[in-house]
DNA sequence: TCAATTATGAAATAAAATTTCATAAAAGTT
DNA sequence: AACTTTTATGAAATTTTATTTCATAATTGA
């Protein structure tokens, strides 16, 4: 954890004298860190002692080791945090806030794929006969993304966002057949009857969805993201960005685990667009 | 700069010695920044001296201080970047990848943004009666999200993934509509047209493209994203993903601008959606 | 080949950090 | 409240670390 974060949390389990260096250094670390032992000791009002000991309390070896976790802090800059748009933010500011906050997001869920999963989800879709994505609403969105990619890879593929069309598709889905349902509460009720629907006849359901919801109960693999909850107006972002990412990477394994000669062929389906394009002249 | 930058950079220009202790901080900064100056002289067989002349001569004002930049150096760690996936990555090594390349990509489309154009889109928007988002392939997808978005404004949206009905639609707008056309390269012949059917028939034109293409050309306003090429595996990976980054800002500005009651109505319409799914139970 | 310049390290010095230890303050205990 | 124990603190001593000085070695240029 960032050294100026810990610091701010562990200041009331601090002593009085230890909370004096702790403000000091709060208020402005980028100085301390270009300052020695004994400087910072005269600023805060105590003795170099001290200051030592403050800093092995926080699990440093000692001053200049500090000062090291210090300087990283300071350069690791912000890091990426959700920060929510304000109703008087310019188109700077939200537009700003708006990546931040994707980008943190991302970032958790980076952390909280399980590769083992995926690996798996992938073993089960190059086997495939048939994949089918399932989703409504924003998810819809992914599962129609995910078809754009799969559908390159000769597959039969379908998409569905209507609820009739993915009941009928799910009850004629068969032994050898995935189905993967996206949802990021996993708590829609059509998907989940779905998803259920698809497993009693046989297919492998692969659930895009949150851990432990009810969607998830129903799959045969639950991949899993992690984001912060979308709550700033009401609206999905970051869940279906970092849903979209999966897709990406379900696509990437596939394409590998085919081999070079696969690739070719996804070189071939490109290039069948660009008679569709004006000629880029340089 | 960084300051390991500046070493790998410099390191023709120093002497044999300097070199010497340039290479063993180059081999592991990271256990560099935990040793004495007499331990690293001695790891580089050199005497402590030149390892302080050394730091002088990058600027620093003696060892400590060189550490300490070396730490921050080391703490802005791997800015993301754009990193190819290869065949034989492992499940973890691709995943990674993907996501570095996405933030990386991000990380660029946040800078070539200008918020100046976002903050005349948005004024276009929410004076618009009717609001059409066109795009093919990927940029079908971002359409498709558009519209699940701008839907719950409560103003007349619609997104087409069809050529014809693209037609159609852009000949029948007319003076008060907006037009969104999505397009990475923007190079798509019948969404130039398209473009240009809209813009003959009085329709504000906005492109979510590439800066200069011919798509850009028929717009009234260009919103360029850039994103390196989505060469990895032929498929668009991070330009999709920019462009939707793009319609949550869009989206976002259209929300503040219309005001706090506003907010309200969208709050009923996610609430609207409660009684389609179960119940958390905690 | 020889001066001039530059680079280098041993030793001395200076600076900084840490340890030790005595004392003061705070928290318990009767 | 008085006393003991524990904990916190700083002065001084010590140790560690970094820097400077200066003599010598290596390199460069005539």
């Amino acid at each position: 954890m960032n050294i100026l974060e810990k610091i701010a949390n562990e200041i009331d389990t601090f002593s009085k004298s230890e909370r004096k260096v702790a403000e000091v250094i709060l208020a402005s670390p980028s100085t301390v860190i270009h300052s020695s032992i004994a400087a910072l000791a005269k600023q805060a009002n105590i003795s170099e002692p001290t200051v030592n000991r403050f800093c092995r309390r926080l699990d440093t070896k000692g001053y200049p080791d500090f000062k090291l976790h210090l300087a990283q802090s300071l350069a690791n800059g912000t890091p990426y945090v959700n920060r929510h748009v304000d109703e008087n933010d310019t188109a700077d500011e939200y537009t700003e806030k708006i990546f931040e906050s994707t980008m943190a997001n991302l970032d958790l869920a980076r952390k909280s794929l399980s590769t083992n999963l995926i690996n798996r989800a992938v073993d089960l879709l190059t086997q495939a006969n048939k994949i089918s994505f399932f989703g409504l609403g924003a998810s819809a969105v992914v599962a129609h993304d995910a078809q754009n990619k799969f559908f390159r890879f000769n597959v039969p593929v379908v998409y569905f966002d209507d609820i009739l069309m993915q009941r009928m598709s799910a009850i004629n889905s068969t032994q050898g057949d995935v189905v993967i349902v996206i949802s990021h509460t996993g708590r829609t009720k059509s998907l989940v009857e779905v998803a259920h629907l698809a497993k009693e006849n046989d297919a492998t359901v692969i659930g895009i969805t949150s851990a432990g919801s009810p969607l998830a109960k129903e799959c045969h693999i639950v991949l899993s993201v992690d984001v912060a909850e979308d709550t700033d107006l009401y609206m999905p972002m970051s869940s279906r960005i970092a849903q979209l990412m999966l897709i990406d990477i379900l696509a990437t394994g596939f394409t590998l685990r085919r081999g070079a000669k696969f690739r070719d062929n996804l070189k071939k389906v490109k290039d069948s667009l660009r008679s569709s394009r004006f000629e880029r002249k340089e």
